[in-house]
Order: C-alpha cells, then structure tokens, then sequence
RNA sequence: GGCGGGGUAGCCAAGUGGUAAGGCACGGCUCUGCAAAAGCUGCAUCGUCGGUUCGAUUCCGACCCUCGCCUCCA
C-alpha cells in the first residue's frame, strides 16, 4: 500500500502527527493491531439533527479508515438516557425513563444506519454502568478530588487535581482569570466551591420524579462527563488508543473526562487516558447556525421527507474535512446526488461488462493499479476526503474513458470493480437502490422500441414523453432501453 | 473580554514559495432519428492593505468579515 503513513490531527498536540497504537503489541485473533476507540454519542432525548449526524459519519468514517489500514478497531459509542431534558421530557411525557429513551435510541440508530454508519461494537447505555459510574467517583473520593456539597451532590474539585501536579487544560488553552467561567449561570444555583468544578453525582431534587439511583452519597444520578469516563475506561481500559465528538465536546466535556479519568489513576504511571483526540466541526445550514427559528434545522428525517436518501446525505457529509466548518445545503444535497449518479453510472457500466463473456482475441488494457494507492495516499493525510474524491473521479473520467474505447475486457472490469469495492469499504456508499419498473413501463419501452424500428419517430418521441411524465427516463443503449427513474 | 477555526470561481471544496485538484451548475463540440449517458472543451490571479522574497494565494504584520468554545449543544 503506499509508503505513506497515517497521520492524525491530535487536539491534545495541536498537530498532526503519525497514528500509533497505544499498545503496539495487542492483536485480534486474526493478528491485526488492536486499538480501542470512543465517541460521544447522542443524548436521547429527540431525533437527532444532521449536525449530529455529520459528527458520527465522521466517525464511522476514522473507524473505517483505520480498519482500511489494518487494524482491528473496538468502536465504542455512549448513550447517554439520563440528563436533565430527558427528565424534564419523561415528566411531561409520563412515560418511563426506558420508554422514552427506548424510542429515540431506536431511531437514533435507524437514522445512524440509514446514513450507512457501521454499527458501533458497544452502545452502552449511562443508565447500565451505575456501579462503574458510582466505583468511580469513590475513587475519586478517595484521592481527596472529590467533595460533597450541601446539596449533597459530589462535585470534582479542579484545584485539588491541579494541586496533585495533574493539569487542567489540556485540551485548550485555558486563562482562569480572563475566562467568563459560569458567567451565564446563575451563581447561587449551586454549592461548588469554584465555579469551574463540575457535577459527579448530582442529588434528587423533586422533579427528577423516579429517575434517580442509590448511591454512598444518597439517592440521585450521574453527571454528565462521568459517564463516558466510566464506560470507556470498563470498556476499553483504562488508557485506550482515540476519542471523539464534535469540537464543541472538547470543552469542558472531554477536559472533564480527562480530569476524572487521571484523577482517579488508574493508568499506568506515564500512560494517557486517552492518546489522541478528535474533534469534528460543527456545520452550517444554509450559511447560518442551525436552529428552528431560521427554518433550517434538519433532523434526518426532514431529508429524507423532502425525498434525499441516507447515502446522499452521507456523501455531502464526507465531502468536506472533518475539521473544517461545513456548510450543509439543499443545493449541496443536489450537487451530492448527481455526484452519485456518475459514479453509479460508471460502476453500472464495469458491471454489466464484468458479466459478459469476453469477446474472443480482445486484449485491451489492464486499468490503472493507482485508484487504491492514491485513495490511501490522500486519506492518510490527516482524513483528507476532498483530495480522497478528486481521486475517485479522475478514475472515473478515466474509466469511462476506457469503456468508451472498448478497452476494457470483462476481467479488467472485475479488477476495476475489486478495487473499487475496497476504497468503497472506506466512504461507504454502498449500491444504489435498484428500482424495477414496473410492468406497464416496460411494455411501454417495448412499444417504444417497436416504433423506432418502424420509423415512427413521433410515436417513440410521444412513449418518451408518457414515460417522462410517469416519472421515467429510457436512455438508448446497446443492448437497448434501460429505464431509469426521473 | 480570553482562546481557537475560517475567508479560494455562481455554489461546494482541495492545495502549493514559482502563476490554482475535484464535484455541482453553466456554455461549445463529438456521439445520438431525438434524447440520455459518456468523452473533449471553455469558465478563478485565491477577503483588504502593507512587508519579506528574483517571485506569495501560499511566510510575516495590520485591518475587515465570519464561525466556534468559555452553560449538561455534535
């Protein structure tokens, strides 16, 4: 495969620098690298919105990649089914806390498979990891880290972890001072000793209604960064090789995790919690922030509503670096679709070839060994998917190209296809919908043909009109009509 | 206010110290009874102003605009 190496954006450097597996040593059955990997899942409490979803193809993309490059990747998505909107949602609701979350954790995941995202390995769930949440937060007890207030919630203290020569702000550049830490919040909300410390388990209040969990601290439930520490670490270890979300995550979030995972030290001495973060940016819609007032706010189903398909979707998502900010628009959905079109044009064509029987004494020409090499050449550079595309298409023209000329035999079409499926193992695309017309339509088409064939090139042009208006287009070809939908 | 991203053709988006990938859209041509598909082809001096340099879109400075984080938002 190519001579270059995989690189990395790591927000813990601010570099890229070369992906190495934090245990060089550990191997699959089949003898493949092993890394462990975590990312931020939903919090299901609604439908997610393509903002969300741009964040978790971009994962489902670094996963593919790596297991393009070799390794054996244990992919790790949270759910997080307890949080302050899903309380306040289940009170209204009157629905159980599982009911609800139940529900929009199931179309979280109709939605993560229709945008064709490999199933994560694990999906835990902050409601099934009480006693590590819990396990945790002694330890963090333990080591003079933690207090309780007079609420009787336990918070992390960050002075004390600091004190203990660990840093706070790793992930950014922290100024205590010039920071409006908690500027926003009302300041008698709560009884931390410092604003900037943080929830581990917050106390039941009455309108948590029967959402809550025993706990040495009294009955109440987790907060929020405790959770992804807790799993990831029971899950994957205590140090493990990456961890994402989206760039908004990485503070306080992931500085949190950070702080409550070497807090509680259970690495070993001069090992990470985790060795190299990601964080994807947020998008845009329509060159706006997304939100309800602006009428650009999409969950994936409003898409899908206004008749675009998961893998369209999927395709505009990836067609622009994970790190950059992104702007998502309809017209952008369109360009995404037609961009499909030609590359399922190109692969219809290398599979009817593939299936013919060679025509005796052609020799023609092998096609290009590069579409493999130059792919991984573009992707190791730190996920570069544009450059990844341009690649693809400079196949295609140059496929196309070949087909056109006849030099294509059927085993070269194999190869082209073999190749092809190795680079879509990455980007995911899979293959378009096949729509069978229906019978009437092929007789139609039929009837089309009969009329070319009797010169009767105002009836066949009137059959394509009928067609069009039934919403199919016949092209010409060869080997005759194929019907396409409009 | 602090910190961090961006500003490249109508739209999306790569990239490099030596005059700018790719996709969509648009125009021309070839092919086609017509069309479609496909191929060929046309279409940008890279936010503004300075500086460094033989040469900058790419390096430095200033400015303008924009986005994000600083709040349990992907």
């Amino acid at each position: 495969m190519g001579a270059s190496r995989l690189q990395l954006f790591n927000t813990l450097t601010r570099r890229v620098e070369p992906f190495e597996p934090l245990f060089p040593d550990a191997r699959d059955a089949a003898g493949r690298p092993a890394i462990g990997m975590y990312c931020c899942g939903p919090t299901v409490y609604d439908f997610g919105h393509i903002g969300n979803f741009r964040t978790f193809v971009f994962a489902d993309l670094v996963r593919r990649y790596l297991e393009f490059r070799g390794f054996a990747v244990n992919h790790v998505m949270n759910i997080t089914d307890v949080e302050d909107k899903i309380i306040r949602r289940v009170r209204e609701s009157g629905k159980t806390l599982r009911e609800f979350t139940g529900h929009y954790e199931a179309e979280f995941l109709r939605d993560l498979d229709a945008l064709g995202c490999l199933r994560p390995h694990h999906l835990p769930r902050a409601t099934e990891f009480m006693p590590q949440i819990i396990a945790l937060i002694q330890k963090l007890e333990q080591r003079g880290l933690a207090y309780r207030a007079a609420d009787g919630s336990v918070y992390f203290s960050i002075e004390k972890y600091r004190g203990c020569g660990c840093r706070y702000g790793q992930l950014v550049n922290l100024n205590f001072d010039a920071m409006r830490v908690g500027e926003r919040v009302a300041n008698d909300e709560y009884d931390k000793e410092s604003l900037a410390d943080f929830a581990l388990w917050k106390a039941r209040v009455p309108d948590d209604g029967d959402v809550f969990w025993d706990s040495p601290w009294g009955q109440g439930r987790p907060g929020w960064h405790i959770e992804c520490s807790a799993m990831s670490m029971a899950i994957l270890g205590a140090s493990f090789d990456l961890h994402l979300g989206g760039e908004d995550l990485a503070f306080p979030h992931h500085e949190d995790e950070i702080a409550q995972s070497e807090g509680a030290g259970v690495q070993t001495p001069g090992r990470p919690f985790v060795k190299h973060w990601l964080h994807g940016a947020h998008l845009l819609v329509e060159g706006k922030k997304m939100s309800k007032s602006l009428g650009n706010f999409f969950t994936v189903r409003d898409l899908f509503a206004k008749g675009y398909t998961g893998r369209e979707i999927r395709t505009l998502l990836l067609s622009a670096h994970f790190r950059e900010t992104f702007n998502f628009t309809l017209a952008g959905l369109d360009g995404a679709r037609a961009q499909l079109a030609r590359i399922d044009e190109c692969l219809g064509k290398l599979r009817d070839l593939a299936t013919q029987a060679p025509s005796p004494g052609s020799v023609g020409q092998a096609p290009s060994p590069e579409l493999v090499a130059a792919f991984t050449t573009a992707m190791d550079e730190d996920l570069n998917v544009s450059k990844a595309w341009g690649v693809v298409f400079d196949w295609v023209r140059d496929t196309n190209r070949a087909l056109a000329e006849g030099q294509f035999t059927p085993a070269h079409s194999a190869i082209a296809l073999a190749e092809w499926t190795r680079l879509d193992a990455v980007f995911g695309l899979g293959a378009k919908a096949t729509d069978e017309a229906p019978a009437e339509i092929v007789a139609l088409a039929h009837e089309r043909v009969a009329a070319k064939q009797a010169k009767d090139f105002a009836r066949a042009d009137a059959i394509r009109n009928e067609l069009k208006a039934q919403g199919w287009l016949v092209e010409d070809t060869a080997k005759g009509p194929k019907l396409k939908r409009a």
